[in-house]
DNA sequence: TAGATTGTTAATCGATTAACAATC
DNA sequence: TAGATTGTTAATCGATTAACAATC
């Protein structure tokens, strides 16, 4: 029996994978146990920080040991659905999507990029990093076939928003987009953006402030 | 005189690139103000939000008529950084690596990548998008003569410390980092982590839920 | 036992949202 | 003028942090 799902905020879940990692690296070290003031430390987070966000996956620790290790890498991963594996479609065999293709720890996070499609005539029909580029024209019949959930847009900021438009049609639940354009999706569809400007701009404006001084 | 930098929060850094994109697509189609409240509808955003997020860059809007677009754009832009170019330097020529240098974008975000650094010798001299790929023990002197500011990390996780010491002793401020290590830096050095991870966990998790219903 | 750590409740802090007067 | 929007202050909401009893 799977617990109800709990509201969890944003900051919790962008920290869990820290905890992963890190986790998982201790691991290959050969520790078992691990205590929410060590995580913390790491990091530089509040150990009842950690403790809380632990307290979401359903982890339950013991009073002067801590967690176990392996317990808590299994607890993250099935609180983030990288127990088991996502399928997905990418959209755009240019840089990104290259680059995304290549990625090669989407795996160990449960993401299996399974094709990849592109509009560009001369990119279809060439294999990138094991992946058929296939014409765009396919993905919707294909998705549906294949029961993919996830749709990967990494192509130019002009196209996004049809690309979208062509998966939800297709039956894609979830979105994971990388084109630096302001996306509509309907009721229902998950839109989670990934973008880089946001991470530049938080680290330009600190500098400029630095340089200032 | 440049205004005193007030305390902004990270949410609002990453809404403010948000705002500029939208700003632009509109200058191109000839708007040229624009009130809180349509900025606020695009994003589904509180329109107070919106205005306090403009607030925060010193920007000056008119009752009635809103904000004149054009200022906006160069407040924002002023605000975060991007009206003077940064020159940067990236390491790791692998495929994140390659996506980066060919994002043409970043030119338009005030960075400039000026040259990429592998220690693998067999990428050391080719040409990546116009970059010649540098070893990287000539990162130390180049960094302090070309007095660069921001260093990328794109390499795997385990070379990632390595890297980020090398930069840090050769004078770089700030730190951009593509690769899933948590990383230590010095009091001063500014360390903003681009992890794509966290971006999935949250869509991963969110599918989850919608899954399970 | 002694004391570190968990689990949990309460206090604080900061960001978001609401309310409203001033203004064009 | 009338009314939409700015600018600003106050209220709300949620996340972080502090406090502390229970536990191993």
């Amino acid at each position: 029996m799977i617990s109800q799902p709990r509201v969890v905020s944003r900051s919790t879940l962008k920290r869990l994978p820290l905890y992963l990692h890190l986790l998982e690296k201790l691991m290959d070290q050969g520790v078992e146990n691990i205590s929410c003031t060590q995580i913390a430390q790491e990091f530089d987070f509040d150990p009842t920080q950690v403790r809380k966000d632990l307290e979401t996956t359903g982890a339950v620790g013991t009073a002067r040991i801590g967690f176990r290790a392996a317990t808590l890498v299994v607890k993250i991963k099935e609180f983030l659905g990288w127990d088991n594996a996502h399928d997905a479609f990418l959209v755009g065999a240019g840089n990104m999507g290259k680059a995304l293709l290549g990625y090669k720890d989407f795996e160990k996070y449960g993401l299996n990029i399974v094709a990849a499609f592109d509009k560009d005539a001369r990119k279809v029909g060439t294999r990138i990093f094991n992946r058929e580029v296939l014409p765009l024209a396919k993905l919707p019949n294909l998705a549906g076939r294949m029961h993919i959930n996830i749709g990967i847009v990494a192509v130019p900021a002009e196209y996004a928003q049809g690309v979208v438009d062509l998966m939800v049609g297709a039956g894609i639940r979830a979105i994971w987009n990388f084109a630096p354009a302001p996306l509509r999706i309907p009721e229902g569809v998950i839109l989670e953006n990934a973008r880089l400007t946001q991470s530049l701009a938080v680290l330009t404006n600190n500098l400029t402030k630095v340089l200032r001084k």
